[in-house]
DNA sequence: TCGCATATGCTATAAAACCCGCATGTCAGA
DNA sequence: TCTGACATGCGGGTTTTATAGCATATGCGA
């Protein structure tokens, strides 16, 4: 799933296979794409002669779930406590940190 | 896993079987707490009569890694835009803020 | 047109996970 | 001391997953 949602588009079976480290053979890629369906993970789209896969779950959906899980399992539900970690290492780029500035501005004005 | 990791300390078969949703029986908690222990993830003490479990990666360490992968499956690797992500909705504490703006501010001058 | 690379459909098997019950031991309180 | 709640040790059945090979189809470049 994680490389599915990593690739953002329909995926073949042989670009998940190509893209995996420590793949197994192809085959036993195929059968866990297909377990992956047949679980309601993915969803396929006949392209061509072969399937693309692709998340049943939008990205950003995904995305908004496996930050929660993180918060409520790692920072006791606090989102902030959760950015702080993020940021609090390594360096930054400042353009993307002046925005971040900018989203805790509103998000103190819609405080109150 | 993160039923033992939000609990935050060792922590019982019968305490996490509890705490399950949709728990199934006692005897089944107990086969799954071995096969974790066995894989690893989860080393035992022994309190009395009883095992305590707790993750052998500690939750610090764990939390890190969990991020890591949100950052790097959906926010193409920049922290920041994870970040942005988490702020972006619903009241937050403002004290909470205030310090994630002084982490700003402090990355902002390790940035360079 | 021939053959290689890429795909699928299908089948098979061993390993792992999941689920649970029974017998038993221990401690705390009636 | 007896009993109920909680725990362990052990055994075992069912289901799912992981793994992979074989036959076969198709498109593309030599």
């Amino acid at each position: 799933m994680d490389l599915v949602y990593r690739l953002g588009r329909g995926a073949s079976v042989g670009e998940i296979h190509q893209t995996m480290p420590d793949a197994p053979s192809y085959s036993t890629v195929r059968a866990l794409m297909g377990t992956l369906v047949e679980k309601g993970h993915l969803s396929t789209v006949r392209d061509g002669r072969r399937y693309l896969y692709s998340p049943t779950v939008p990205a950003e959906q995904a995305s908004v779930s496996a930050l929660e899980r993180v918060v409520r399992n790692f920072f006791g539900g606090s989102r902030v406590k959760a950015a702080l970690a993020l940021v609090g290492e390594e360096t930054l780029d400042p353009q993307e940190l002046a925005a971040l500035e900018q989203a805790i501005a509103k998000a103190r004005e819609e405080g109150r």
